[in-house]
DNA sequence: AAGTGGTCTAGACCACGTT
DNA sequence: ACGTGGTCTAGACCACTTT
């Protein structure tokens, strides 16, 4: 029963059943959460092969749309909540409290932050680059992982030049409140402003396992430099899970 | 030949390949646009089908590491050039010249525009909302693409309330020197900053045909308010080709 | 002509979830 | 027990690229 299926067409078979499924998809019929047919149901309904019938699926998989669920069946995805990252997310830190802690409260959700490693270390290519230092100079290096509601979804690293972190706690495992921007400021360092740079790409395998993201998830890469006392005082490297959130961000119309 | 593969282990054969060729990738040993092994090769160095192979390099594929080129091989995938958005780019805007053209010199690469429709139409959901309108008023659409040395790299859609537009060639098919920024300052307007929203995702069908991307291709979406007199007057709807181009903001320290 | 990937079939066994 | 997806095999024919 080859309903509409031209298997003597330039588009393969398999194709042509995955456009139909995700039209489907698209304009909503199966909506996120929605089982879509067995591969059985596929097989008999289109008279193709198992494999075939596995492939439209696969199809959809790559493209974001599809998620199979082992012995239950193959379900349209979800879309989890997000978080907005607000345009003043620094303008408005302070009262001892650091940027994401600020975000989240904002958001209203409960979230929680993995400590993956603090220490000294080599500073990377990219982050050597933008804090004016040779690569393989030791800087402070903080890791960590980002949870909302149980859930990771950010990875940030953070470099600090040795003589912005010496004689604070920025090196250790409790950098106390307000986070290291905050010790930064207890040494007297003024803060002029922030560079963000974003990209987005397919996550690398380390990145996919720690943020436990599905497949075709792509993901959100945010740079940020900031600048104190007219210096560069810390890179972060950022690797969010792009479905958990939208960016902000105010442009001025002149320059001021 | 299973060398270093473990039919028994709980990873499957086929992922197993892939970790494989991906630590290659990843390690620099297979640069990008070097040739993979072929599919025949994978079946006897590892002993395994011809179907288990192909699922190898299909889940590198789905990662965005490798494309197949029919009758040639399997290859790793390029980095294409890389377009910057600076933080400045509607403040040095001036001079007659639109925003894209000004990046697009700044970046010293040939472009050209596709305009894909100019007139009046209902507006969507998601512009009626962050114009004040009601969704299905009238405004002024203009949807173009833009290429880069002959590729497609994004899509952007603009919608100009009525009212705005009136009395100017904004709703025309060609809109001056400078954009239609500049004929709303033609009007006495003042503009005040640009709001911008970034998400990244999978694009759908349409998106992906239009800016002819390749499985597993992200993209950016990207959505700026632009504010002039106290009152939102245009909405410009972006979908880029995540791999070509990095955004760049500046954040003030201070609220000013 | 030879080598490469693209598509499709039929059949098998295993693992997970639900009933 | 049954239905669902997950993995794997062997074999076939086609289309594209290079020699």
């Amino acid at each position: 029963m080859a309903q509409g299926i031209d298997p003597a067409s330039d588009r393969a078979v398999y194709r042509q059943i995955a456009d139909r499924l995700r039209r489907r998809i698209e304009a909503g019929e199966l909506a996120p959460g929605a089982q879509l047919p067995s591969e059985s149901q596929v097989m008999s309904e289109y008279g193709v092969s198992r494999v075939t019938a596995r492939r439209a699926f696969n199809v959809l998989v790559t493209d974001g749309l599809v998620l199979a669920e082992h012995g239950r069946g193959w379900f349209v995805r979800r879309k989890p909540p997000v978080k907005r990252l607000g345009a003043d997310r620094f303008a408005r830190r302070g009262e001892g409290k650091a940027a994401f802690t600020v975000d989240m409260e904002t958001s209203n959700r409960s979230f929680a932050v993995d400590v993956l490693f603090v220490g000294v270390a080599p500073v990377p290519n990219d982050p050597a680059i933008r804090l004016g230092l040779e690569v393989g100079d030791k800087v402070v290096v903080r890791r960590r992982r980002y949870l909302a509601e149980g859930q990771p979804i950010e990875l940030a690293t953070s470099y600090i030049p040795l003589d912005v972190a010496e004689g604070t706690p920025i090196g250790e495992f409790n950098p106390g409140p307000g986070g290291i921007y905050a010790r930064m400021e207890d040494k007297g360092m003024v803060f002029e402003r922030y560079e963000e740079e974003v990209t987005a790409r397919m996550p690398n395998e380390e990145e996919a396992r720690l943020l436990q993201l599905a497949p075709a998830s792509p993901v959100l890469h945010l740079v940020r430099t900031a600048i104190a006392d007219g210096r560069p005082v810390e890179v972060c490297d950022t690797v969010m899970d792009a479905s958990a959130f939208v960016l902000h961000y105010a442009l001025p119309a002149h320059l001021s």
